[in-house]
DNA sequence: TTCTAAATGATAGTATTACTATTATATTTG
DNA sequence: CAAATATAATAGTAATACTATCATTTAGAA
């Protein structure tokens, strides 16, 4: 088991760039600049320069940087659901395998080296500090059809369906877990730049105990 | 009671829009626009040309759209805070305040005529549509302590309050509110717009229902 | 091996954005 | 009425967000 494919929509590219180097080369180096940079500082033509390329090439992968993020952030999803998938395997209760989602949600990300092209732990902070950018937009229902968000609205559903297996009348499952999960996010946000928009000191041990004691409780 | 004054912080705008003839109309017309077009495609240019005057005189109230995006949403937290202080005088328990305090993060807004320059109605839906984007930046400490986030903060700690009146060992009643607040914004844009993420038909009712109820439970 | 197609590099160019600056003309205030 | 202030009109700049063209390199198929 050494291949490890998260498949993207193909709406979320022009050119694939997980299938040349120079497309990884891209991704590798967008993850950087995104994290240094944040998204409103980033453009192609730094991406270009930093990978000794040009910014026309960069534009042969991804029509502009709104799109490369929508790949990066389905990717991320993606991702997360294969890691929950396996941790799933050996969690026999659904409130076991709740709590595990949450923690994956908010620990940090070890390096997988299958996939070297990718600093996970990097995209997770991307995540957390540009994730709403990528709806909050103008053209989201376009985007909508074309599958921009499909990896997030997956794990809104598995998680779904694991609180209806712990309360099958429980009647708002795809609203909490879309909060839990955009919680999860800005919590790590805040306890970083606005404290008092948490009670969580630093360290991510406080964030898992309230999303997990506000996903039990709400669920009951 | 017929003057009624919101205030923000003063390194919100270079010349306070309020006091003017012209501020007030850069105000009335940037919420119609924001709306309109949404933040990526507005631009300080249009501002100037529809409301007859010249970009360079916008220039000379806000630094930057940014900084006029932070002041709408300040000046939204502010009302709000009025608005709340209001209902709450009629209000006896601690849990009926909650309950009036979600409704009111959700339902529409009636104009109030005392302040005929803002359209609320319309500033709600620009509070729904980009206010994560006031704090996902690179420039957020430093924002952070020019008071672009004390609206936001000062009603998380409100209800943070009231909270702890329910159950005074709640451990995490900010993080709550945070996340009640952006659960509040987040769910109205998803159920016009992304629906799965949400267990909400259209209509207020059923996201004030999933609000309360993750609130009340999780205090508990 | 050679031919062909595809990918990339190099370069140029355009419209728009996000400002800053200057000067002239109103308008307000003391 | 003078002085200060606000606004209008205009110009200009650097960066952004692209699009286009053409030459060169690389990769794959015949």
């Amino acid at each position: 088991m050494n291949a490890l494919n998260i498949t993207v929509s193909d709406k979320l590219y022009i050119k694939n760039p997980d299938e040349t180097e120079l497309g990884r080369k891209i991704l590798s180096k967008s993850i950087e600049l995104l994290n240094d940079l944040g998204y409103e500082h980033f453009t192609f033509k730094k991406v270009g320069l930093a990978i000794e390329s040009t910014e026309a090439s960069v534009y042969r992968y991804f029509q502009n940087k709104h799109q490369l993020l929508a790949f990066l952030i389905n990717w991320y999803w993606g991702w997360l659901e294969v890691k929950m998938a396996n941790e799933f395997i050996v969690l026999n209760t659904p409130e076991d395998k709740l709590r595990k989602a949450i923690e994956l949600l908010v620990y940090p990300m070890d390096q997988d080296e299958r996939i070297p092209h990718i600093n996970e732990n990097q995209l997770q902070h991307i995540v957390v500090s540009e994730y709403p950018k990528i709806y909050l937009t103008k053209e989201v229902d376009q985007e909508n059809q074309e599958g921009y968000f499909l990896g997030y609205k997956r794990i809104c559903d598995t998680l779904s369906l694991l609180a209806l297996q712990i309360n099958p009348d429980f009647k708002h499952p795809h609203s909490l877990f879309a909060t839990v999960i955009e919680a999860a996010q800005s919590q790590q946000f805040f306890v970083e730049h606005l404290p008092r928009l948490s009670d969580a000191k630093k360290g991510q041990k406080d964030i898992v105990s309230f999303l997990t004691h506000m996903t039990i409780k709400t669920i009951q």
